[in-house]
DNA sequence: AAAAATTTTTAGACAAGTCTAAAAATAAAA
DNA sequence: TTTTATTTTTAGACTTGTCTAAAAATTTTT
């Protein structure tokens, strides 16, 4: 409950180190991190002994790290407050959703309770930010949609646009181009046996799509075509 | 022309600088500047050095420090950003004028230009913050407003509160309680030769405020009134 | 199960920014 | 003008976060 006091730096770990988590069974490996953050090993090795000693991460040698309860509500708080700067830049500053990334990264280190929730209120208390991510709430909590990947979506099926994978610029640009923004609707009308190239539909036209293009998008199926 | 990078802790000295310089005529010691920035002579001493590396100031032992023009440029800018963020925390997201300082000292080191001038658009490109200091345009000019403190106001004139010297908390709160926003009108009625404390008039009631007081609120006079 | 490859840690170093204590320079007072 | 007081600088140390190179532990391969 006490507010624990981080650097930034420390706050970076943890934001790395809860997403690592996310994706295997709960544990960080000090090489993933390392990757992860752009840094060597041993300055990762360093760091990790640091959140350990303030009960941030419970680090074994060699075992890596896992995040605590005080960890994680750290790093969600984190993720929380990154998102919802990166709605306020979109949304009130008109920034492109391939923009506000960088801009993001600096804000969320911003401390004060109490601004990042007047932003939230601000704000309209959005629970998805410009890439579809869910937004924590004040408590930590956030909403699972079902959403499926473009790759794995049966073909015949429509589906609206709820997110992405990849958030580099260089494939928000592309999906901007091809009208394919947040609740843009899609139709899979076939897929290549070949190399898994996507023949779709997108607000009347035709496209190919490649199959990383299909790994990286998020859909909503909402309906069954006949093909 | 070309952007210099600087760290938090350069710019707050350069922001500190530039206040201290614009109240002596230009220059600005050590001791002074170490009290500013609550640190030790000896850690002034240092930072001087390394803003003098980076031609910020021009550092002469035992002479304290000048301004370089890019240093000035850079502590100009960084008083635009502080300025811009206050009035988004106040107008924007609801906080009182004596809430948003610490804020803003965090914001004002989020680096990207685009974001400041968007922020500045969004804003409606105000040119005083809500303590009523100006804020420098993106070309660092700003604009001077005639006003005078109410301790020197001549009795029997009426003014409109135009900023506060002191910012401190417990100041804009007294001045809150009393009804002294920015913009509020006062009429100051009779002075106290013995401490220069004032009567004054507010929205029709009447007051005695300090001379301290009087030291610390300026105003843009509006007229005579008979005594 | 031993050898090879990989991962992780330790050791030692560096830069930024801070500190205290002592030395040096400047300014003020006698 | 000499003494005293003040200001400023230097010297040496500490923390955070980083690095490289080498050592140690673990995992994989044979």
């Amino acid at each position: 409950m006490d507010a624990i006091l981080t650097t930034s730096a420390e706050e970076n770990y943890l934001k790395a180190i809860f997403k690592i988590a996310e994706k295997t069974d709960g544990a960080a490996l000090t090489n993933a991190i390392a990757m992860a953050m752009g840094t060597s090993a041993a300055s990762a090795t360093d760091m990790l002994k640091r959140l350990s000693e303030k009960q941030l991460v419970v680090y074994e040698k060699y075992r890596g790290v896992q995040l605590t309860e005080s960890g994680a509500r750290l790093a969600t708080a984190l993720i929380r407050k990154h998102r919802l700067w990166e709605v306020f830049l979109v949304e009130k500053l008109g920034f492109a959703w391939d923009e506000v990334h960088e801009f993001a990264e600096q804000l969320e280190h911003v401390q004060g309770e109490s601004l990042i929730n007047r932003l939230d209120d601000f704000l309209g208390q959005p629970r998805f930010d410009p890439h579809g991510d869910p937004i924590p709430d004040a408590q930590g909590r956030w909403l699972r949609r079902p959403q499926i990947r473009l790759a794995i979506l049966p073909v015949g099926q429509t589906g609206i646009v709820t997110g992405v994978d990849d958030h580099s610029a260089a494939f928000l640009q592309y999906l901007d181009q091809l009208g394919l923004q947040i609740g843009a609707e899609l139709q899979l009308i076939e897929r290549n046996p070949y190399d898994h190239s996507m023949r779709v539909g997108i607000a009347g036209m035709e496209t190919v799509l490649s199959e990383k293009v299909g790994q990286n998008l998020f859909l909503r199926e909402v309906g069954q075509n006949e093909v």
